[in-house]
DNA sequence: TATTGTTATACTCTATAACTATA
DNA sequence: TATAGTTATAGAGTATAACAATA
């Protein structure tokens, strides 16, 4: 078997062929994702800040009082792994827990002034950080172009 | 404080307003990547494969030979993470590991006939997940809109 | 000295079951 | 009985450091 030599002939150290699985939707997904959310993270990690952290409390500034539940479905995250991410925002005094007045069981989420605030100082990373992804997009154009396509995939 | 009150009245019992962040990149590139993963795992988990192992085997159709962390890098994998999946399709019987004869630090990968027969079987399954996926874009010319959109975040 | 594969380890994310308090 | 929040736990995926064999 020389399958070692040929590869080593038809191939230069690092170049591989990718032709199998480089228009493999998921695949794209994938390194993309991973790309982007590698781009938020160096820009927030000063911050401490994860995505889901960011996005819980941009999601309640306009929606204060959703029920926790709520809020954990509509990011697609179970409500047992919801908890402690809100822990974390409480523990910091970016979001309060009330016990709904209705109905006793549910805890009504509430982005605090501290909260509020933190967001505002956010903005303009995050502003930045969309820049950047629309620089390599190209413009708006693509970016909404990008954004209905993978809104096809999910909504 | 009545905010309580006042997200009850402005919304019913699970809709979010959603316009902070429903057109962020990365938000709607996390729900899409979870989708269409979601849709590879329940078409492939009678077979026990994940997206990697499939993409591993993929790659070595072409690449046989091709050095462990030559595949790990391609595929974004660090290689001390590598060494356990590789360790599952050898075990498996779809790939060989062989010490190089050139430079004897490194294992040469290579998919075995048992290996290629098993890509046949899968073959099928692969095709109608990208179809169903085809599907939802709306044909080919915006699944290449798509991947191309994505080269331009990571490539 | 540097690199490849490996082991060990820790940390995050995700998934599931079961408990509690309320309804 | 059913639901919201919670706890505990297990499984992936990922990141880092250190080691042996080899260059």
């Amino acid at each position: 078997m020389r399958d070692d030599q040929a590869g080593k002939v038809a191939r230069n150290a690092s170049v591989i062929d990718f032709s199998m699985i480089e228009d493999a939707v998921g695949y794209r997904l994938r390194r993309a994702q991973l790309s982007v959310f590698q781009d938020f993270n160096e820009a927030f990690s000063a911050k401490g800040l994860r995505p889901t952290d960011f996005a819980v409390l941009m999601l309640l500034t306009r929606n204060q009082g959703a029920k926790q539940s709520e809020v954990a479905e509509a990011l697609g995250i179970q409500r047992a792994n919801f908890v402690a991410i809100v822990d974390g925002l409480e523990n910091k005094g970016f979001v309060a827990r009330r016990k709904s007045e209705v109905d006793r069981r549910v805890q009504s989420l509430h982005i605090t002034e501290q909260g509020l605030a933190y967001l505002d100082d956010l903005m303009p990373i995050w502003q930045e950080h969309e820049e950047r992804l629309l620089a390599k997009l190209g413009g708006k154009a693509a970016r909404d172009q990008l954004i209905g396509l993978l809104k096809r995939l999910y909504d």
